[in-house]
DNA sequence: AATGCATACGACAACGTTGTCAACCGAGCT
DNA sequence: AGCTCGGTTGACAACGTTGTCGTATGCATT
């Protein structure tokens, strides 16, 4: 900048005039800053604008999830960067693949950057180490988890009651075998669900056979491994319900290979982009991940546009998709 | 830091020192800067220590691309993420959904930012606004497409012989009406392909039929409505091509509705993850995003590590994977 | 006792900007 | 002629850091 301005025989301020589009510039002088400006190839310095301008705003949103090649957290990503696009938010975009140390390291980072807020699809236990960020009125928003040792804004999903409304459907087709694969026991969302299988047994006062229910999958492959495990069994489950998309996706590639998918019944949690193709359909309980990155952007507006209101937990109800593989009834 | 140096009564210079863990500290004077930035909530300011650090790095790449929430994208970025993780560079992302004016606007603001290095999956055609920075040695690495008035590292894979074996595949198997399906024609990935489209009736010495050449296509549902009409024809085609996944998807359901989906070839471009799952599987033309990525992330890691050699451009070959769908033959 | 030397710490300037305030200029007024 | 006034422009400090260099202290050496 000094160099434009000695360049264009003004001073550093009427250059910083310049840049900045105030008023109070004559053309003349403005045309010369930009022609040596365009000579210089000078950019404004964003950083040291933004310091300069004190608590001013960066410009920036983190978004940590948990993995952002995967299509649930990549069509969450997506929609609340569109929500904060007429803003010209940029977001600093980051996978934690459930590691809770990686998620530290990651936030403190940004934190020091001075982001504008934060949203979080957390892949620790709790969240404490950011209650003085909190205190200080940092815009903060769960995405698909809630908040733990602090209380922010969160959009979730409710995952007890979509997966209980999984395993009822396959009881009320008769099912009393189910398979039941899931994620990370350590993953609130995989307990919750995990809670709604509970659920649905004991509502049906039905046992459940702890056999069958095989946790920490986490991918495709494993969960293909862990059905073939299942369907080898002398009592093999007649149903499975796959808590997860990258499961689901393994559960079928398994019932194909072995030619069972139209005897074995088959729910998934979460949707598959081509779920409605495979034969028979399959049945899911869907979590529109778009509407909720949608209301994830909303909030964090609001809270930047300084509503400081009691923390709001939005909780979506997810749906049962029939598409015909959860609808096979036992013994087909 | 000015308040925890008074706080800890040391002098600012004490405070720099022992956040950034320099040695020369004694161990009583570092616990009270401590315990007194603790209670003060102290956050270090990068920006500021970027800034006067000089020409430092600022830690973070910026990354565009078509759309953060696409498969082939996010699978892209992931990998890119997962190259610059081990340097804790973070990656600021953005969709650019094909529009020109979206590209330039951000890239302007990365640059504000001082970004350390772009990955770009360009939606403009050409990007010579970025040739100061070019020639001031900022890293670039192009994603998919190739870059156009400016020379600097790309990663692509080769469209055009992609294409052409998706259809020599289908000439091969006895087609000689096929649909072809693909996008905008403005991006030059798409164009490629229909050159390599071209290519192959050229190299057949078969005349191509444009009345089955639709281009413009942008999403699932576009494509089902395309296929629909192209079948509707008196003289319709006996095979589709599909040239993006988004459209293969389209095309997979149309076929599906109508029953067709044995009797009529498809060869799709760029792998969906259910592909193998549906009925007939879905024979592809695979472009390995996650390859892309990695040899993305790599060369931007040589040019930070101050790799100056000229511009290198590797092309991937994308592979034809058999699956069923693409050895129908006419009339079945 | 005088010297040397390592260790611990602080004063100051600078990174690239911008807000504040003062200075200048020519035009229009009394 | 002296005045004010709006429109331009510039000097300076400050944003939160850190590199450089200087100073003070304690301790071992001669």
């Amino acid at each position: 900048m000094r160099d434009v301005a000695a360049l264009a025989g003004v001073s550093l301020k009427t250059v910083s005039r310049v840049v900045n589009d105030e008023p109070g510039v004559s053309p003349s002088v403005r045309d010369r800053v930009l022609v040596a400006a365009g000579r210089l190839d000078y950019r404004h310095n964003l950083a040291a604008s933004n310091l300069r301008r004190g608590g001013a705003r960066t410009g920036v949103v983190g978004g940590l999830v948990q993995d952002v090649g995967n299509s649930f957290s990549a069509t969450m990503l997506r929609a609340v960067e569109d929500a904060l696009r007429p803003r010209s938010i940029l977001l600093l975009a980051a996978s934690l693949d459930e590691v809770d140390v990686r998620e530290r390291e990651i936030v403190e980072n940004l934190l020091s950057r001075r982001v504008d807020g934060l949203v979080l699809m957390p892949a620790s236990d709790r969240q404490d180490y950011l209650s003085a960020e909190v205190r200080a009125g940092l815009p903060i928003v769960f995405a698909d988890r809630r908040p733990a040792g602090i209380d922010v804004d969160s959009v979730t999903v409710d995952n007890r009651a979509g997966a209980r409304a999984a395993i009822e459907h396959l009881l009320a087709h008769g099912h009393r075998r189910i398979g039941i694969l899931t994620d990370l026991a350590s993953i609130p969302t995989s307990a919750r669900r995990v809670e709604g299988v509970r659920e649905a047994y004991a509502a049906a006062r039905l046992p459940l056979d702890d056999s069958l229910l095989v946790r920490d999958i986490r991918d495709a492959g494993t969960a293909s491994t862990v059905a073939a495990g299942l369907l080898d069994l002398d009592d093999p489950p007649t149903a499975f319900f796959a808590a997860r998309n990258v499961i689901a996706e393994g559960v079928v590639r398994e019932l194909m290979r072995r030619g069972l998918q139209r005897r074995i019944a088959h729910v998934g949690f979460d949707d598959l982009p081509m779920a409605d193709l495979v034969d028979p359909g399959l049945t899911v309980i869907r979590q529109d991940a778009t509407r909720l990155g949608e209301c994830v952007g909303e909030r964090l507006l609001a809270r930047l546009d300084g509503d400081d209101s009691a923390p709001r937990h939005t909780v979506f109800a997810p749906t049962l998709v029939v598409r015909g593989s959860g609808e096979i009834r036992p013994g087909t």
